[in-house]
DNA sequence: TTGTACGCGTTATCAG
DNA sequence: CTGATAACGCGTACAA
């Protein structure tokens, strides 16, 4: 900025008021300036910025894996709201990890971020302390709990899983299994259906857990394993998410069982393709993007110091019937 | 660092240097300073060390979009690599525009970043202009080059279609056609298709455009236009996606048409869930996460000032027959 | 409308 | 092994 306010013939402060707010400064001046700039090829150096104003214009999102289309969906809403707002993203994944994710909310911090975006609500006892004294707003997004750190964006994972079940008693199926992720989320909605439907009709609900990443292979080899060792032998299966789902319908056809006579599906999520598979899938759609969205705009309101009417936000989600169940 | 000095009877310098290089400090002196962080929680501000060694540790990635899974996978695995050797990641969309791409690339050299991660070529000459004269390593990744900014990582999409190409010859297939995305290597990869089809037969090459971003609704939308628009009867349909590839196989069994009897298809990208399908995909395969691994190596090479034998990396394709085609 | 002086919290350099 | 001192490039008073 020095030089460019020497070519410019004013002073390094009125070439940083004239890149932060050309209203403060002749029109002349601002043009000169402007002039400078062009031919120096001049890039402002935000780092300094940063420090000299304690705001980095920068926001930390810690999420579980950008390859997962949930989580990538939800980063991107939130993301596109932000960017509009003048921040950018240091975006980090923990794998799934709570521990992995206590390194990186240290390392992010050490950034100065404005504000900070996490996934879920279970974090080391460790990361809620160094959240906590950073003294920065915090949003929790895709769960909800009583006791977030600032505030939380999301819907409740138990009562997706109740109301699963109560469709599944509503539409009569009378043998009913589940296949799930292996993630803390999905076992909560799997746990809440299995009781639910037990409250219901009195009855167990074999489950299969699929330990690696949802994928079609996982669906269509835990449907082999519900009917291989646990025989089950047709009624509905209740997938943690619209992949699985998919997978159990794949390797269902595959064994000659026709959907949903012989095998009802729901799955969870409600992702682009749902709908269009053949027959059409049964599901729980949430609204990814709509979370995202609604994390910023919780996080604008608090980084231009608004009151905050309650800390979290229940976006729910809606049960869709397709043909599939 | 200088209350951290105080209660640990040292000087701020002192704690410095016990952050970045405990070696170079006494192990008392050490142990006094840890117990002082501690006792604190100070968590080192990263904006004045990179301000001071005029070092981020921070990359900066553009890709086109997260929720596309190519440069979701691809990121990822430059992202792993990278943050291994300390250095995190700044990303942003440029929703597959190069003049928000140009916008991006200013705000995020802004930032200072030690390297920056593009996607594709083709960019704005303004763009290439402000990355050269930014003086650090570039890579881009998902195509090749002659004229690279810096380093290039990716595979030829001229190639890829070519060889797909000769597959349908090959397999004896007499009339082709192709749905492809509206992105500009997609179209790379038809228009080698349809050029050296016709090179080698003597035919034309029907082709739908899906606009959109591909899905299965795109895959099923274009199956329907070949059919009805360009009176489209069977043969093969080379796909610029996996994803518009099993729309188009879900259309066609809703159609009556078996695949590959009475329909042919060929996806593109082998994502994972490509040999699950009921028939399995035929398609080409891209090892997108050894593309941004490779990308990540490159630059932490020139990161370290080592000598880089060729600026650009083939890494190829693979035809995979299956029994989709 | 413009300029002066200072500080943001580190790292680098040199001296002890 | 440790400390003093000067950058790093910008924003924020305050003054003119």
């Amino acid at each position: 900025m020095t030089t460019i306010g020497k070519l410019a013939g004013v002073s390094q402060v009125t070439v940083s008021r004239a890149l932060s707010d050309p209203s403060k400064v002749s029109p002349e001046t601002m043009a000169r300036i402007r002039e400078a700039i062009e031919m120096t090829g001049f890039v402002p150096n935000a780092v300094a910025g940063a420090l000299a104003s304690q705001k980095s214009h920068l926001i930390s999102a810690i999420v579980p894996s950008i390859t997962n289309v949930v989580h990538a969906a939800m980063v991107q809403g939130f993301s596109q709201i932000m960017r509009e707002q003048g921040y950018e993203i240091l975006l980090s994944e923990t794998g799934f990890s709570a521990q992995d994710e206590e390194k990186l909310v240290a390392t992010h911090l050490s950034r100065r971020p404005d504000a900070i975006y996490l996934t879920g609500i279970h974090h080391t006892p460790q990361t809620r302390k160094m959240l906590l004294s950073a003294d920065i707003p915090v949003v929790e997004v895709w769960d909800l709990t009583d006791t977030p750190i600032d505030l939380c964006v999301g819907f409740s994972h138990s009562e997706a899983g109740r109301a699963m079940a109560e469709f599944a008693v509503q539409e009569g199926y009378d043998r009913v299994a589940t296949v799930s992720a292996n993630d803390e989320r999905a076992q909560r909605r799997r746990a809440a259906f299995s009781k639910r439907y037990a409250e219901l009709t009195g009855q167990d609900v074999p489950s299969v857990t699929w330990a690696a990443t949802a994928s079609l292979a996982g669906g269509r080899d835990s449907l082999r394993r519900l009917i291989d060792e646990h025989g089950f032998e047709g009624g509905l299966i209740a997938c943690s998410s619209d992949m699985l789902a998919h997978g159990v319908m794949i390797e269902a056809r595959k064994r000659g069982l026709k959907v949903p006579e012989d095998l009802a599906v729901m799955g969870f999520g409600d992702q682009d393709f749902a709908e269009h598979l053949v027959p059409s899938l049964t599901t729980v759609r949430v609204d990814r993007p709509a979370l995202g969205r609604v994390a910023a705009d919780a996080l604008l309101a608090r980084l231009r110091d608004e009151e905050v009417a309650a800390p979290c936000n229940d976006l729910g989600f809606r049960i869709v019937r397709r043909e599939s169940a």
